[in-house]
DNA sequence: CCTTGCCTTGACGCTGACGACAAGGTTTAG
DNA sequence: CTAAACCTTGTCGTCAGCGTCAAGGCAAGG
């Protein structure tokens, strides 16, 4: 398989793949003529990153995962550094919730000061009418 | 007030000011050598940057509210403009909440898969001993 | 006069995951 | 022969909010 058999059966672009291959996510081997050369198993390997980084997991996160998927696993997650890592962005995911939390506390908060503060200088008709 | 002394109460740094200046945000006098001279005003109007900035509000949102400031209101909020992007960044917040909880659920789930694998494989000792 | 400490503009660096383009080699089909 | 459709490496651009020099002007104190 070529780099653009790949890229399109991983939904993903060439420039892409030659991305994660300089950074040391994926290994093809080259063919006479310079071209990679990939084989079915990076397939699953390049879908795995996909699927980390579209929940925001960085390169260095995914790594584990990889390694646990060419070590011979089914499930790139099983391994202890996977774990890890999912433990570590399960904690950074919480964190950002409860800051996201408070954030939209203080948007409610300030939205409903700037809605008072309109009703008090610039009020509307009541439902009770003249 | 030179950009320093601003600087300095506003807790931020000269490159900052120049920054917003050039975004056009704030908008200092000139002394006759050329320095940026700011009036009092002005720290009110580059605290709530930094304020609406740290809440996540980019610096196009955040200028209906130094509008309103400069509009002679004792509040950025109140403002029309400034309640039509509270409201769209209270939108963005929720959804970005709804999409954090999804992975936060997802990676849970991962998790106690890999987990449950891990027990399965290479099972620790129960509590019932020998 | 010289140092110190302000200030000025200008311009590159950074982070991350690529997109886009350049300039060229290879293979296949017509 | 040539066009089409692959592939290669290399380099710059993107988004945002600044940090960090660089090179120099201005003001005051000793």
């Amino acid at each position: 398989m070529l780099i653009g058999e790949l890229a399109e059966r991983a939904g993903t672009s060439t420039r892409t793949l030659r991305y994660y291959e300089a950074h040391g996510l994926v290994r093809p081997r080259r063919s006479a003529n310079g071209y990679r050369v990939y084989d079915e198993a990076e397939l699953r390997v390049v879908r795995e990153i996909r699927a980390l980084l579209d929940v925001g997991f960085g390169l260095d996160d995914v790594r584990p995962f990889v390694a646990c998927l060419r070590a011979g696993n089914t499930s790139g997650d099983i391994c202890p550094d996977s774990v890890l890592v999912l433990r570590r962005k399960l904690a950074e995911v919480d964190l950002y919730l409860d800051r996201l939390t408070a954030v939209r506390q203080q948007l409610h908060t300030q939205l409903s000061h700037a809605i008072a503060h309109r009703e008090e200088t610039c009020p509307r008709k009541r439902q009770s009418g003249p």
